[in-house]
DNA sequence: CTTCATTTCTGACTGTAGTCAGTTTATATC
DNA sequence: GATATAAACTGACTACAGTCAGAAATGAAG
């Protein structure tokens, strides 16, 4: 006997207020974080504003993201995804490996060059604990650089683009190694866009074994 | 006409008493720390306990760190680069470069693994910084790390033992960066010191364009 | 509508890194 | 020794990330 299961209308939708809420209240801060950390930069950012500005109690935030990183990683994450994305889509087919891979870097490096102090705080507080522990889930992320990477370097050697017997994930593993000391050094600011660039393009030859 | 300028006696040495209680403080500072840091771990010793271990105000701790992690780097730095130095100096002279190199990686390594919380926080809040910053004076410990690595780079190719024509501070960087990257993996927990040596040997000979 | 259980929310509170106005100590000069 | 200047020190204080015991909202069941 069926009697007074919610159906969908009005009062009681499928998805439920509940669920509805919790939805609305993440987009709610997500979208004050972003607003907040772009004006005012992240340190300046304090949760409380970020509370507040999302017109909820501090607790709560944290219901929502663990941390003040975490937060970061909840504004940034699908645009960094949607740039790598991106980068690796638009190459041409048949260019050298190293063309290629220069490209997709710095396609990275464009979308980190809008806010420099922001790409800071991501390398350090969310690619670095990422790497070296488990917060701020970016797998994602990096299953797509990896993952496009390691496609490049296969392409690459069946079509006779590059010689190497390596395993291609190893090599992708040692370009990005290379990529992100390369942005190290970039946004530690004693060196300029174009002497990075001149510079990782340098050791990525390396790497594959080819000239600069 | 020199009449009460200062010599060396009990009441005024040549050093002076407040340069000499600077020194003593610090070496107090130091000896504190350290003994803090290993007995608790760093994110469980305050700056409050640091400064009464050492007899000083909270505020005077600060006068000569600026921050608790310049604190590690005054504990730890002088032993990484007694470490760095010394795994230079013990390499034998003809061996294989990806031997050598994976001899002063490894000695690094066992370095870290006396204490991987200590390594792990080193890599973020010292190595870390350092690199995109300029917080903690490190540059010491890199110059010995990135010429020791060049040097071996260029002897090899004096030798006939390694052939490509890269500069040899760039191959140095390259493969510091992969080092740097497989450090990452290991503390992170996630693949075994063996598996991490294992990879890096590959990852070092990608680089050196040879076979692990 | 009423009860009850569960989920979600809240803001006063805690712990700690780092600061700063005021104090003490060392040195220089007479 | 007395005085003046500068260096070094101090601990009460501030600011802020993150917690938690209790309150409020939601939904299930009669």
């Amino acid at each position: 006997m069926v009697t007074t299961r919610p159906v969908a209308d009005q009062n009681a939708p499928v998805v439920g207020r509940r669920e509805r809420n919790k939805q609305e209240k993440l987009a709610r801060i997500v979208s004050a974080a972003r607003e907040l950390f772009r004006d005012r930069g992240f340190a300046e950012t304090t949760t409380q504003q970020i509370a507040e500005a999302a017109d909820i109690g501090t607790g709560t935030l944290f219901l929502y993201a663990r941390s003040k990183e975490d937060l970061l990683v909840l504004v940034f994450r699908d645009q960094m995804i949607e740039t790598a994305r991106t980068a690796f889509a638009s190459l041409g087919g048949g260019e050298p490996l190293l063309d290629q891979l220069m490209q997709v870097f710095t396609s990275m490096m464009d979308y980190h060059q809008r806010d420099t102090d922001l790409a800071r705080i991501l390398l350090k507080e969310i690619m670095f604990p990422n790497a070296i522990g488990r917060q701020a889930d970016i797998s994602e992320l990096l299953d797509i650089i990896f993952g496009g990477l390691a496609d490049l370097i296969a392409k690459a050697r069946n079509d006779g683009r590059y010689g190497q017997g390596a395993n291609p994930m190893q090599v992708a593993e040692n370009l990005f190694a290379n990529y992100y000391f390369s942005l190290l050094t970039w946004l530690g600011g004693r060196v300029t866009r174009e002497q990075t660039e001149h510079r990782l393009r340098q050791h990525l030859a390396i790497t594959i074994g080819e000239a600069a």
